[in-house]
DNA sequence: ACTGCCTGTTCTACAATGTAGAAACTTTCC
DNA sequence: GGAAAGTTTCTACATTGTAGAACAGGCAGT
Protein backbone atom coordinates (compact mmCIF):
# COMPACT_ATOMS: atom_id res chain seq x y z
CA UNK A 1 0.00 0.00 0.00
CA UNK A 2 1.13 3.46 -0.98
CA UNK A 3 2.36 5.35 1.88
CA UNK A 4 -0.48 7.97 3.36
CA UNK A 5 0.93 11.26 4.67
CA UNK A 6 0.10 10.54 8.23
CA UNK A 7 -1.67 7.35 10.71
CA UNK A 8 -3.76 8.35 13.39
CA UNK A 9 -2.82 7.98 17.11
CA UNK A 10 -4.45 4.93 18.88
CA UNK A 11 -7.85 5.50 21.19
CA UNK A 12 -5.74 4.91 24.78
CA UNK A 13 -2.39 6.77 22.84
CA UNK A 14 -4.31 10.22 22.17
CA UNK A 15 -6.12 9.98 25.73
CA UNK A 16 -2.83 9.39 27.05
CA UNK A 17 -1.40 12.68 25.06
CA UNK A 18 -4.46 14.76 25.95
CA UNK A 19 -3.79 13.57 29.84
CA UNK A 20 -0.38 14.82 30.07
CA UNK A 21 -1.04 18.22 28.40
CA UNK A 22 -3.77 18.88 30.98
CA UNK A 23 -1.86 18.24 33.38
CA UNK A 24 1.91 19.74 32.28
CA UNK A 25 3.98 20.27 34.94
CA UNK A 26 2.87 17.33 37.09
CA UNK A 27 2.13 15.07 34.45
CA UNK A 28 3.49 11.43 35.38
CA UNK A 29 2.49 8.24 35.10
CA UNK A 30 -0.19 7.95 38.09
CA UNK A 31 -1.64 11.24 36.92
CA UNK A 32 -1.89 10.38 33.80
CA UNK A 33 -3.93 7.30 34.82
CA UNK A 34 -6.02 9.30 37.19
CA UNK A 35 -7.16 11.94 34.60
CA UNK A 36 -7.90 9.25 31.66
CA UNK A 37 -9.97 7.79 34.49
CA UNK A 38 -11.72 11.13 35.67
CA UNK A 39 -12.27 12.71 32.07
CA UNK A 40 -13.57 9.26 30.12
CA UNK A 41 -15.04 7.40 33.22
CA UNK A 42 -13.55 4.24 32.49
CA UNK A 43 -11.06 2.34 34.33
CA UNK A 44 -7.78 1.36 33.49
CA UNK A 45 -4.53 -0.43 34.05
CA UNK A 46 -1.63 1.12 35.12
CA UNK A 47 0.14 -1.31 32.95
CA UNK A 48 -1.77 0.06 30.10
CA UNK A 49 -0.86 3.76 31.00
CA UNK A 50 2.71 3.41 30.84
CA UNK A 51 2.65 1.11 27.98
CA UNK A 52 1.29 3.43 25.98
CA UNK A 53 3.80 6.15 27.43
CA UNK A 54 6.79 3.98 26.87
CA UNK A 55 5.70 3.72 22.99
CA UNK A 56 4.78 7.49 22.36
CA UNK A 57 8.28 8.43 23.88
CA UNK A 58 9.70 6.08 21.99
CA UNK A 59 8.05 7.18 18.49
CA UNK A 60 9.54 10.78 19.83
CA UNK A 61 5.56 12.05 20.44
CA UNK A 62 6.33 12.47 24.60
CA UNK A 63 9.50 13.12 26.63
CA UNK A 64 10.18 12.16 29.79
CA UNK A 65 12.82 12.55 32.75
CA UNK A 66 12.96 11.90 35.96
CA UNK A 67 12.73 14.29 39.02
CA UNK A 68 13.90 13.21 42.67
CA UNK A 69 12.62 15.62 44.84
CA UNK A 70 11.16 15.48 48.32
CA UNK A 71 10.46 12.00 49.17
CA UNK A 72 9.24 10.95 45.76
CA UNK A 73 11.23 10.05 42.57
CA UNK A 74 8.75 10.38 39.39
CA UNK A 75 9.16 10.62 35.79
CA UNK A 76 7.50 13.30 34.26
CA UNK A 77 5.92 13.49 30.88
CA UNK A 78 5.61 16.30 28.24
CA UNK A 79 4.67 16.75 24.83
CA UNK A 80 7.05 17.31 22.21
CA UNK A 81 6.17 19.55 19.16
CA UNK A 82 5.68 15.88 17.00
CA UNK A 83 3.30 14.82 19.54
CA UNK A 84 1.11 17.99 19.74
CA UNK A 85 0.99 17.25 15.67
CA UNK A 86 0.23 14.14 15.64
CA UNK A 87 -3.12 14.98 18.57
CA UNK A 88 -3.86 18.05 16.32
CA UNK A 89 -3.83 16.00 13.18
CA UNK A 90 -5.68 13.23 14.64
CA UNK A 91 -8.45 15.29 15.63
CA UNK A 92 -8.36 16.98 12.35
CA UNK A 93 -9.04 13.73 10.49
CA UNK A 94 -11.51 12.83 12.88
CA UNK A 95 -13.36 16.19 12.44
CA UNK A 96 -13.18 15.68 8.97
CA UNK A 97 -14.63 12.27 9.03
CA UNK A 98 -17.71 13.56 11.11
CA UNK A 99 -18.39 16.62 8.99
CA UNK A 100 -21.95 16.00 7.91
CA UNK A 101 -22.69 13.25 10.30
CA UNK A 102 -26.18 13.67 11.51
CA UNK A 103 -25.79 13.24 15.13
CA UNK A 104 -29.50 13.26 15.86
CA UNK A 105 -29.98 10.32 13.35
CA UNK A 106 -27.23 8.52 15.04
CA UNK A 107 -28.77 8.99 19.09
CA UNK A 108 -32.34 7.98 17.30
CA UNK A 109 -30.73 4.87 15.77
CA UNK A 110 -28.89 3.93 19.24
CA UNK A 111 -32.11 4.28 21.35
CA UNK A 112 -33.92 2.13 18.69
CA UNK B 1 -9.25 -5.07 36.44
CA UNK B 2 -12.61 -4.28 37.31
CA UNK B 3 -15.32 -4.44 34.25
CA UNK B 4 -15.80 -1.13 32.78
CA UNK B 5 -18.94 0.32 31.57
CA UNK B 6 -17.79 -0.16 28.11
CA UNK B 7 -14.75 0.30 25.78
CA UNK B 8 -14.53 2.61 22.98
CA UNK B 9 -14.40 1.48 19.04
CA UNK B 10 -10.98 1.90 18.12
CA UNK B 11 -9.72 4.43 15.39
CA UNK B 12 -10.29 2.27 12.22
CA UNK B 13 -14.28 0.96 13.51
CA UNK B 14 -15.05 4.25 14.30
CA UNK B 15 -13.86 5.64 10.73
CA UNK B 16 -15.73 1.85 9.41
CA UNK B 17 -19.38 2.75 11.70
CA UNK B 18 -19.39 5.95 10.61
CA UNK B 19 -19.11 5.82 6.63
CA UNK B 20 -21.70 2.95 6.90
CA UNK B 21 -23.63 5.32 8.75
CA UNK B 22 -23.08 7.87 6.02
CA UNK B 23 -24.15 5.67 2.60
CA UNK B 24 -26.95 3.74 4.12
CA UNK B 25 -28.38 1.93 1.66
CA UNK B 26 -25.40 1.69 -0.53
CA UNK B 27 -23.27 0.59 1.96
CA UNK B 28 -20.92 -2.06 1.30
CA UNK B 29 -17.32 -2.79 1.57
CA UNK B 30 -15.77 -1.16 -1.31
CA UNK B 31 -18.18 2.08 -1.06
CA UNK B 32 -17.14 2.53 2.80
CA UNK B 33 -13.41 2.16 1.82
CA UNK B 34 -13.88 5.48 -0.97
CA UNK B 35 -15.87 7.18 1.82
CA UNK B 36 -13.10 6.71 4.80
CA UNK B 37 -10.26 7.62 2.17
CA UNK B 38 -12.01 10.80 0.55
CA UNK B 39 -13.24 11.69 4.41
CA UNK B 40 -10.08 11.70 5.78
CA UNK B 41 -7.37 11.44 3.41
CA UNK B 42 -5.81 8.72 4.20
CA UNK B 43 -5.14 5.60 2.06
CA UNK B 44 -6.45 2.35 3.28
CA UNK B 45 -6.43 -0.98 1.84
CA UNK B 46 -9.42 -3.02 1.12
CA UNK B 47 -8.40 -6.35 3.13
CA UNK B 48 -8.25 -3.85 6.24
CA UNK B 49 -11.59 -2.62 5.69
CA UNK B 50 -13.40 -6.24 5.72
CA UNK B 51 -11.46 -7.55 8.44
CA UNK B 52 -12.98 -4.44 10.26
CA UNK B 53 -16.38 -4.80 8.77
CA UNK B 54 -16.44 -8.43 10.17
CA UNK B 55 -15.18 -8.14 13.28
CA UNK B 56 -17.81 -5.53 14.31
CA UNK B 57 -20.04 -7.93 12.27
CA UNK B 58 -19.43 -10.26 14.94
CA UNK B 59 -19.58 -8.15 17.46
CA UNK B 60 -23.01 -7.11 16.44
CA UNK B 61 -22.32 -4.04 15.34
CA UNK B 62 -23.33 -4.07 12.28
CA UNK B 63 -25.24 -6.45 9.93
CA UNK B 64 -24.93 -7.39 6.40
CA UNK B 65 -27.08 -9.32 3.98
CA UNK B 66 -26.09 -9.93 0.39
CA UNK B 67 -27.91 -7.63 -2.36
CA UNK B 68 -27.80 -9.49 -5.75
CA UNK B 69 -29.27 -7.17 -8.51
CA UNK B 70 -28.92 -6.03 -12.03
CA UNK B 71 -24.79 -6.74 -12.39
CA UNK B 72 -23.38 -6.71 -9.46
CA UNK B 73 -23.84 -8.92 -6.08
CA UNK B 74 -22.60 -7.24 -3.31
CA UNK B 75 -22.41 -7.59 0.93
CA UNK B 76 -24.99 -4.82 1.72
CA UNK B 77 -24.08 -3.11 5.55
CA UNK B 78 -25.96 -1.65 7.95
CA UNK B 79 -25.73 -0.22 11.77
CA UNK B 80 -27.42 -1.63 14.23
CA UNK B 81 -28.43 -0.08 17.79
CA UNK B 82 -25.56 -1.62 19.44
CA UNK B 83 -23.44 -0.31 16.84
CA UNK B 84 -25.08 3.13 17.19
CA UNK B 85 -25.55 3.18 20.75
CA UNK B 86 -21.20 2.29 20.76
CA UNK B 87 -20.44 4.84 18.17
CA UNK B 88 -22.64 7.79 20.32
CA UNK B 89 -20.65 6.37 23.32
CA UNK B 90 -17.59 6.39 21.77
CA UNK B 91 -18.23 10.67 20.91
CA UNK B 92 -19.43 10.75 24.17
CA UNK B 93 -16.37 9.60 26.06
CA UNK B 94 -14.06 11.44 23.59
CA UNK B 95 -16.21 14.91 24.45
CA UNK B 96 -15.39 14.13 27.87
CA UNK B 97 -11.56 14.02 27.35
CA UNK B 98 -11.31 16.81 25.67
CA UNK B 99 -13.29 18.99 27.59
CA UNK B 100 -11.15 21.88 28.90
CA UNK B 101 -7.96 20.97 26.81
CA UNK B 102 -6.96 24.53 25.17
CA UNK B 103 -6.93 23.70 21.38
CA UNK B 104 -5.22 26.87 20.56
CA UNK B 105 -2.73 26.08 22.94
CA UNK B 106 -2.25 22.59 21.39
CA UNK B 107 -1.89 24.21 18.08
CA UNK B 108 1.19 26.66 19.28
CA UNK B 109 2.86 23.75 20.58
CA UNK B 110 2.68 22.01 17.36
CA UNK B 111 3.86 25.12 15.38
CA UNK B 112 7.22 25.12 17.57
C1' DA C 1 16.21 -1.75 62.58
C1' DC C 2 12.01 -4.44 61.10
C1' DT C 3 7.51 -4.44 59.09
C1' DG C 4 4.08 -2.87 56.58
C1' DC C 5 2.02 0.42 53.61
C1' DC C 6 1.83 4.07 50.61
C1' DT C 7 3.05 6.11 45.89
C1' DG C 8 5.20 5.36 41.80
C1' DT C 9 7.49 2.58 38.14
C1' DT C 10 9.04 -1.48 35.37
C1' DC C 11 8.52 -5.97 33.29
C1' DT C 12 6.20 -9.72 31.04
C1' DA C 13 2.88 -11.91 28.49
C1' DC C 14 -1.10 -12.03 25.88
C1' DA C 15 -5.51 -10.20 23.49
C1' DA C 16 -7.50 -7.10 20.26
C1' DT C 17 -7.14 -4.18 16.47
C1' DG C 18 -4.90 -2.48 12.25
C1' DT C 19 -2.98 -3.55 7.87
C1' DA C 20 -1.39 -5.29 3.29
C1' DG C 21 -1.43 -8.44 -0.50
C1' DA C 22 -2.96 -11.93 -3.10
C1' DA C 23 -6.52 -15.25 -4.29
C1' DA C 24 -11.14 -16.06 -5.61
C1' DC C 25 -15.66 -14.94 -7.24
C1' DT C 26 -19.22 -12.30 -10.53
C1' DT C 27 -20.95 -10.22 -14.25
C1' DT C 28 -20.31 -7.85 -18.58
C1' DC C 29 -18.24 -7.44 -23.05
C1' DC C 30 -15.93 -8.85 -26.83
C1' DG D 1 -14.73 -18.73 -23.42
C1' DG D 2 -11.35 -15.43 -22.10
C1' DA D 3 -10.16 -10.69 -20.59
C1' DA D 4 -11.44 -6.92 -17.68
C1' DA D 5 -13.61 -4.49 -13.93
C1' DG D 6 -15.65 -4.52 -9.57
C1' DT D 7 -16.26 -6.90 -5.21
C1' DT D 8 -15.29 -10.04 -1.60
C1' DT D 9 -12.57 -13.51 1.03
C1' DC D 10 -8.44 -15.37 3.04
C1' DT D 11 -3.99 -15.33 5.29
C1' DA D 12 -0.32 -13.63 7.75
C1' DC D 13 1.88 -10.28 10.36
C1' DA D 14 2.56 -5.57 12.85
C1' DT D 15 0.93 -2.47 16.13
C1' DT D 16 -1.72 -1.17 19.90
C1' DG D 17 -4.34 -2.24 24.08
C1' DT D 18 -4.43 -4.43 28.48
C1' DA D 19 -3.76 -6.72 33.04
C1' DG D 20 -1.11 -8.31 36.74
C1' DA D 21 2.65 -8.99 39.32
C1' DA D 22 7.30 -7.60 40.59
C1' DC D 23 10.17 -3.95 42.08
C1' DA D 24 11.88 0.38 44.52
C1' DG D 25 11.94 4.09 47.74
C1' DG D 26 10.04 6.75 51.59
C1' DC D 27 7.66 7.13 55.87
C1' DA D 28 5.24 5.70 59.65
C1' DG D 29 4.75 2.94 63.91
C1' DT D 30 6.70 -0.20 66.98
Amino acid sequence: MADSPFAPLGVLEEQVVVAILRTRGEAYGMQARREIEGATGRELSIGAVYATLDRLESKGLLTSSRVVEEGSSRRLFDVTPEGARALADTRAMRERLWRGVNVRELLALARA
